[in-house]
DNA sequence: CGACGGCTTGACGCTAATCAATATACGTGG
DNA sequence: CCACGTATATTGATTAGCGTCAAGCCGTCG
């Protein structure tokens, strides 16, 4: 993995990695910091698709599409180590094992698809952003960071238009976990309070 | 693309083809017929999350996984072209050209997913099924059947369930069309008699 | 012909969107 | 560093849209 990685850069806050359309040039790893990606349908609509931390690789679906299909920006000033396409190319023609591990990435990408199908299709609006926090968390321990301090660097609007939702329902949303002792929230400072509270929460039956 | 098929066979309506978590065996082509694609969250909720027809190739991100990741079932009898996995691998090892083939077609799969969840995150439920109607009427342009009678094998409910919708509302919508002349329907036949009224409703601004 | 599943339509209620008014945090330039 | 202006966030009031419940119809299949 590390023979991909060209340079790292420093960018800063609410800088655009690339844009929906534009050719494959690299791929990105996040060291430190986060990003969000957006699609923008032709008549403005637009959506946040993902929301990417620490130890992410961004853009993986444009090393088979050839172009990028959302458009990335930091949320805050980001440490990226950077892939040139060149460099994943010639490593997946050599190495059918490093071609192997970049279908599985794909096929994360899929699967990870799908779970956001069912809360948009299926679930309210507090169980999106129950659901939306234990997914969070869930990525962060994996990182090894296993505090229950999270700290969105998302505006709410953003959270909700990644939910499928608007800012007041989201913040409406938060104020109900706050007082109900699920979580503990100031600003954009968020601490679980009772995960398991959470979980139940999406797990039951919406109707 | 015809040394794959090892065979061709028919399979009578609502048999399953295979389910969530089978191991990855057969890639399927439809060559007449239609199936739906369904995955079940843990506590039972579903969701129909890909109606295939004519001309699809099922379970592509099989192929990667070494799983699938939805249960297919067949809305008709339906005459399928079988492609056994040994065979793709044999190939896909081989011609460099064909495995970029499947990853065009996964790559696609992601592409149609982000379509997928701009509908379910921002359009109401006239934009959407209206958008449904309209990718169906080109489905089936691009296989040449450009007549704009469409024949839905599904049930309200599963269209429902695709669209994240319940068959009630599903039901009104289809009637509203109809009385302000979008479409001609009578129970599953579908005619569609003003496309760009149809286009014209997806694009409204929905707030 | 009867029974059953699927479809339509109506009445009603709940959820979340919309509109609006503050409050708070943030960035910028003086 | 402070003051101001602007983005962001919270909260309330109201409403639209869709889900839910329920009744009746249609079409199909045994």
């Amino acid at each position: 993995m590390n023979e991909l990685v060209a340079r790292t850069v420093r960018v800063r806050k609410g800088d655009t990695l690339f844009r929906a359309g534009d050719a494959f040039a690299n791929l990105y790893a996040i060291r430190t910091g986060s990003c969000k990606a957006v699609i923008v349908a032709p008549d403005g609509q637009y959506q946040i698709t993902a929301y990417h931390i620490e130890g992410d690789v961004i853009g993986v679906e444009a090393v088979f599409l050839g172009a990028h299909d959302a458009t990335v920006v930091t949320l805050e000033d980001c440490e990226l180590s950077v892939m040139p396409a060149e460099r994943i190319d010639a490593l997946s023609r050599r190495d059918a094992g490093f071609q192997r591990d970049l279908n599985g990435l794909l096929s994360q990408l899929i699967v990870g698809g799908r779970k956001v199908l069912l809360m948009l299709g299926k679930m309210r609006a507090e169980q999106r952003l129950a659901a939306f926090l234990l997914d969070l968390d869930e990525r962060y321990a994996r990182r090894g960071q296993s505090s229950s301090d999270l700290v969105l660097r998302m505006t709410r609007q953003d959270i909700a238009s990644h939910l499928g939702l608007t800012h007041e329902t989201v913040s409406r949303a938060f104020s109900r976990f706050h007082q109900d002792g699920l979580i503990h929230i100031h600003g954009r400072e968020v601490q679980l309070l009772d995960r398991d509270g959470l979980r139940r929460l999406v797990e039951t039956e919406p109707q």
